[in-house]
DNA sequence: CAACCTTTGAAGAGA
DNA sequence: TCTCTTCAAAGGTTG
């Protein structure tokens, strides 16, 4: 798995938010009394984050792109497989007088779904090891499908078609996501069911979604598709399951919009990384464990929890992500992250923009500084010895920071 | 009420 | 090629 070598891709290179960690002043100590064994964590994996430290020298980052190069090289030649066997598996489904019918989707249901080449895959829910976290917030299970979608639709079906022929004027072609969906034998059967879109699905069971799919899976197949298209939609705009594609605006909603005004123009948000589909599915559990609801508080120790997990487990996360990223391309094939740039307000970037006593990043600050990226860290907690500016109470440049010396 | 905060990672823009 | 910026989620906080 290309990501895995670079133990969590850009994450190596993501010394600056680390440094944060030390600086949190009133949070830190906020944080120090729920973060519990985070220390006790990063202690017991300090040596796989020093490994991780270690790549991230220049030359291991032309590696690392090269190997996230061939990652998305492999992504497609394993596309193209995929392409290929779900055809196939397409062609027998429709032969057997359904489309669809018995799983053509190999692809997110993977998560939750058996996978038949684990010895253990039973299928079973209780079969995933991670809880879903939107149902501790209490919150009704179809409305947690939609994080992909706007507020003023975010209740309705999606209306896929309409959003990808915006630009091209291409409808998506049905082979295309079919095959999307699939999945390499032994991807990431492991991988949980209470991440990204997909997360929301063992949700469902109570509604009976999750039964509908799964009785009819194959167990060889493991393959369904937890979003909507063209493809899949019924007459209503609604995919049979009901289950709507979290990325899209929904049908219904356009509907509803029409009548009164000209609908908005969908907005097709970013696929989740790896972080962002670990803090969707630990918030709750931080929260619960925490008692806090600050999500900035909470994003603090989800991040340095990210950083105490193991390769393995990252990697789960990772290959998740990737599928994800997958799916956004297959889903919508013209979709640029630039097309949401500029929507958010920035007041903070104008007053970065003024601020002249403003050092810099800390990577700027330890190059100033002279300090190398790879040694100049504490070992047991990783932070990161810079200027003055960013890190006021070290002076020097220890072996151990100020909080392990 | 919109933006901020806070995290990591992906992607785009620009030098 | 490298660096910087923006956005993705989330919900309390702030202006």
């Amino acid at each position: 798995m290309p990501q895995l070598g670079n133990g969590g891709g850009d994450d190596l290179g993501a010394n600056d938010e680390m440094i944060a960690f030390k600086d949190e002043g009133e949070q830190e100590e906020k944080i120090q009394e729920n973060a519990f064994t985070e220390r006790d964590l990063a202690d017991l994996k300090s040596s796989l984050v020093n490994e991780s430290e270690i790549n991230q020298s220049p030359i291991t980052a032309a590696v690392r792109r090269g190997q996230q190069s061939e990652e998305r090289g492999y992504a497609s030649d394993k596309q193209r497989e995929h392409l290929d066997s779900v055809s196939k598996q397409q062609q027998q489904h429709q032969q057997d007088g359904g489309m669809y019918k018995t799983g053509a989707y190999p692809g997110y249901p993977f998560l939750m779904l058996p996978d038949p080449y684990l010895p253990n895959s039973s299928g079973s829910p209780s079969s995933n090891k991670v809880s879903v976290v939107q149902q501790s917030h209490g919150m009704h299970p179809l409305t947690s499908l939609l994080p992909y979608s706007n507020d003023p639709f975010s209740h309705s079906p999606p209306h896929l078609p309409t959003d990808m022929s915006q630009k091209t004027g291409v409808h998506r072609q049905p082979q295309d996501l079919s095959g999307y969906y699939s999945l390499p034998p032994g991807g990431v059967g492991q991988i949980t069911p209470s991440m990204g879109w997909q997360s929301q699905y063992p949700a469902l069971s109570s509604c009976g979604f999750r039964q509908t799919f799964s009785s009819n899976l194959p167990s060889s197949s493991s393959s369904y598709s937890r979003f909507p298209h063209s493809l899949m939609l019924g007459p209503s705009g609604m995919h049979p399951t009901g289950i709507p594609h979290p990325a899209i605006v929904p049908l219904q909603a356009q509907v509803e919009v029409k009548r009164e005004k000209e609908p908005k123009k969908p907005v097709i948000k970013k696929p989740l990384n790896a972080f962002m589909l670990y803090m969707k599915e630990m918030r709750a559990k931080v929260i619960a464990e925490c008692t806090l609801k600050e999500s900035a508080a909470i994003n603090q120790i989800l991040g340095r929890r990210w950083h105490a997990l193991t390769r393995e487990e990252q990697a789960k996360y990772y290959e998740l992500a990737r599928k994800e990223r997958q799916l956004h391309m297959q889903l919508y094939p013209t979709w640029s992250a630039r097309d949401n740039y500029g929507k958010k307000k920035r007041r903070k970037r104008e007053k970065q923009q003024d601020s002249s006593t403003d050092p810099g990043s800390p990577k700027k600050c330890r190059a100033r500084f002279g300090l190398n990226q790879q040694t100049d860290w504490c070992g047991p907690c990783r932070w990161v010895h810079h200027c003055l500016y960013h890190s006021p109470t070290i002076t020097t440049i220890p072996a151990v920071c100020h909080l392990h010396s």
